[in-house]
DNA sequence: GCTAGATTTTTCCAACTGGTCAAAAATCTT
DNA sequence: AAGATTTTTGACCAGTTGGAAAAATCTAGC
């Protein structure tokens, strides 16, 4: 009985990922992000990837032998694409353009990739077990340098001194609600408000919150 | 063959529930609150709930024949109270006053009692599956009436005219938000500002976002 | 057209899960 | 204290799930 272990993962070299291997992954990704964020991580099932991907079970765990690893490498991709639009929150720009733009950016995230909010939702209120890292990180790392040009352009008067870290909070939430509450926003609104139009809708409105708050306008009439 | 059906449910008399019954009903349903808001409903297991709940699974299962059961009436129960502050927001009160101390009331929810706000959260995550009607007909009814309050108001030029349906959920999303996203707040604010006071922060940003939106004060003087 | 390596399918399994059931233990009633 | 009722437990089960093993098929280079 010869004790040679036969290499399971064939590493040997480590190809370089061949076209079919590429796609494959891609298919099964897509599939995962797919169930995943309709189901959460325990509530989806590698059959369930497999069928949406359009093939069977243990041809996909041929590529991806965990299911933990479909779903850690389908959250990290996410986080980078994820954070972008705060990324390009510029110094240089006027505050109020970059401030909108970045608001706009994030709702259209919220009714473009509604998967990816909800995937991303749910790993943060089961305590982000497989992202804690990059949170506490990668995550942390930008949002402080954020909240520094939020802070100088406070600091110049041009923006309300308010906490930076609670602004960017408030976007996050007020735009990812429009992914992740959608069944709620949906209902609430009714069929006739609930349709399409409601992200410019609430485009408009999430404009006039940052910009004005509540107050009162100066310029509308008596009434009564 | 008689077709005596044997009674499963000796539900004879519909007795009124017991003292030992309604205690362990209520130790059940903590113990689900604790275990679903975790895991969601299906990542969270019958044998998990039982074992906080500190009695056998099948022991549990004599008083919530179903795993289902606990759920439904854990998130019926919760909805009821969830939505509480809303309907406290009178009409005949000081606009600015009652919005305030809605927002505040829904922040201390989220500071208090984020195990409901999580299982919610969840709940609408998957697109409301146990209370699709409930969220349709009631939640709707109450959004609707407190929509036409807040309509008045803006009428009466108390409050700025905007969309009164947008600035409910954006009421919801960033007082939920500290406790759906708390470990994210939490990992982003740090080890000096994540502590407790993150609430007292919160309030104050919130209080200020909603007022005055990010138009700064007239009174601050030059820069640089 | 042959063969090594890559891909796919078939079969199988052990752990887990929701739930049942009968009997035992505890509690209540009189 | 006996009898009736409620509560608790231990053994069990069928379906699902993540995953392993191996056989079968395919593909590209020779």
């Amino acid at each position: 009985m010869p004790a040679a272990g036969r290499p399971k993962k064939p590493k040997a070299t480590a190809r370089p990922l061949t076209r079919i291997q590429r796609e494959k992954q891609d298919t099964i990704l897509e599939a995962a992000l797919e169930v995943f964020s309709a189901h959460g991580f325990r509530g989806a099932t590698i059959d369930q990837i497999a069928e949406v991907a359009g093939m069977s079970k243990p041809n996909l765990l041929y590529y991806f032998p965990r299911k933990e690893e479909i779903y850690r490498r389908l959250i990290s991709e996410l986080l980078v694409t994820w954070l972008a639009p705060l990324r390009e929150m510029d110094e240089e720009g006027d505050p109020f353009t970059e401030i909108r733009s970045y608001i706009r950016r994030k709702l259209e995230m919220a009714r473009d990739f509604p998967r990816e909010s909800r995937l991303f939702a749910n790993e943060m209120l089961r305590g982000a077990p497989h992202i804690e890292d990059m949170i506490a990180i990668d995550l942390k790392a930008l949002v402080d340098e954020k909240a520094k040009v939020l802070l100088a352009w406070m600091e110049q008067g041009k923006i309300a001194r308010t906490d930076p870290y609670h602004l960017i909070f408030s976007i996050w939430a007020t735009t990812q609600h429009y992914a992740d509450f959608d069944v709620q926003v949906r209902a609430v609104l009714g069929k006739d408000r609930g349709g399409e139009g409601r992200f410019e809708d609430a485009a408009r409105y999430l404009e006039h919150l940052f910009m004005h708050g509540l107050t009162p306008r100066p310029h509308s009439g008596s009434t009564t």
